[in-house]
DNA sequence: GGTAGACCTGGACGC
DNA sequence: GCGTCCAGGTCTACC
């Protein structure tokens, strides 16, 4: 199938824009060029194989390694508009770039995410409290373990019914997710009960609502197991609610080494945060691409990078 | 409201 | 090859 792109799309710059391109099922292939991952579409796992022509705002070329029909394909357009932020028009990024001109020639304004909330939620979860390296291992065997198995041989992500049947002692001893199995859990339940439209302590249409305002999905987020300031202030750019940063040691990281900051490590964090107040409703764009700048000045262009090498490296000691 | 300490895993390092 | 140390947010208990 063919999927239409804003003016000023590029497949390479806007999937390779959030460290999640590197972790599973994604796989971005810099060689080809070629973007693939494996969806969950009404329990059949599809794994998809994504490229675009040379032009930028090309519309993308997408494969199926199996044959669909019209509501699976619906589905798979649905999960790689939210995935690519394909709903992000030019004139959002160029508003972006209105406020903040440094990024205007590269075109950076979109951040690439997960096909689902609840990916992008379990996946926050395995970034909290480990080295990048961990990281991606939670994610590999998550997807090896409770995902499912498409036609090529690739796992999806979990389901959050998949994973709320799951023992937390599963989860620990096959996906190395340590005292993190119960929280992941309790998520995974919370999640399925919502998508059923059971009564949940989580109302997942409010959550998306572009009219609930950023502190409410805050509030609610924070409920959640496992979802501290740092996950919650993440979750809500991954909703696409920029006012907000993650603050955690990369910011500190970032504060010190780029920004000149000093202090104590709540002092450079309280500097942060307040550095990028002037942005407003784009301050963690602002945020992540000075940082990811910083990323690719270490390591080069982030669509140069590859899972298995250069994705393996990212720790803030080898950033400094 | 602020903070100390426990929670796990995996990598680095010393022996 | 083994033991020790360290990085990394969240949560609970306590002041």
């Amino acid at each position: 199938m063919s999927l239409a792109t804003p003016s000023d799309y590029s497949l390479a710059r806007d999937l390779c824009s959030y460290g999640y391109f590197l972790l599973e099922p994604n796989l971005w292939d810099p060689k080809s060029g070629v973007y693939s991952t494996t969806l969950n579409i009404e329990g059949l796992a599809v794994t998809v194989r994504v490229r675009q022509g040379e032009a930028i705002g090309a519309p993308l070329v997408v494969r199926a390694d199996c044959v669909l029909g019209a509501s699976q394909r619906r589905h798979v357009r649905e999960q790689l508009v939210r995935v690519l932020r394909l709903d992000e028009h030019a004139a959002t990024i160029a508003e972006f770039h209105g406020i903040d001109p440094r990024f205007a020639s590269t075109g950076r304004g979109r951040l690439m995410r997960s096909a689902t909330l609840f990916e992008d939620v379990l996946k926050t979860v395995t970034s909290c409290n480990v080295t990048w390296p961990s990281t991606l291992n939670m994610n590999r065997r998550l997807c090896a373990v409770f995902g499912t198995r498409s036609a090529s041989g690739a796992y999806s992500f979990p389901t959050a019914a998949k994973l709320a049947r799951a023992r937390p002692t599963t989860l620990r001893a096959r996906c190395s997710v340590g005292y993190r199995d119960v929280r992941m859990v309790g998520l995974a339940r919370i999640f399925a009960a919502a998508e059923r439209g059971k009564r949940s302590e989580l109302d997942l249409a409010r959550l998306v609502d572009s009219g609930t305002p950023d502190q409410a999905v805050f509030d609610a987020l924070i409920e959640l197991p496992g979802i501290g300031p740092y996950a919650a202030a993440n979750i809500l750019q991954l909703l696409g609610r920029y006012s907000r940063l993650p603050l955690d040691t990369e910011s500190i990281r970032h504060g010190k080494t780029v920004l000149g900051f000093k202090g104590s490590p709540a002092q450079i964090m309280k500097k942060v945060n307040a550095h990028y107040e002037p942005f407003g409703a784009h301050k963690f764009r602002s945020y992540w691409f000075e940082l990811w700048s910083h990323y690719e000045q270490k390591r080069g262009p982030s669509w140069m990078w590859e899972r298995e090498t250069t994705g393996k490296t990212f720790t803030a000691a080898l950033l400094d």
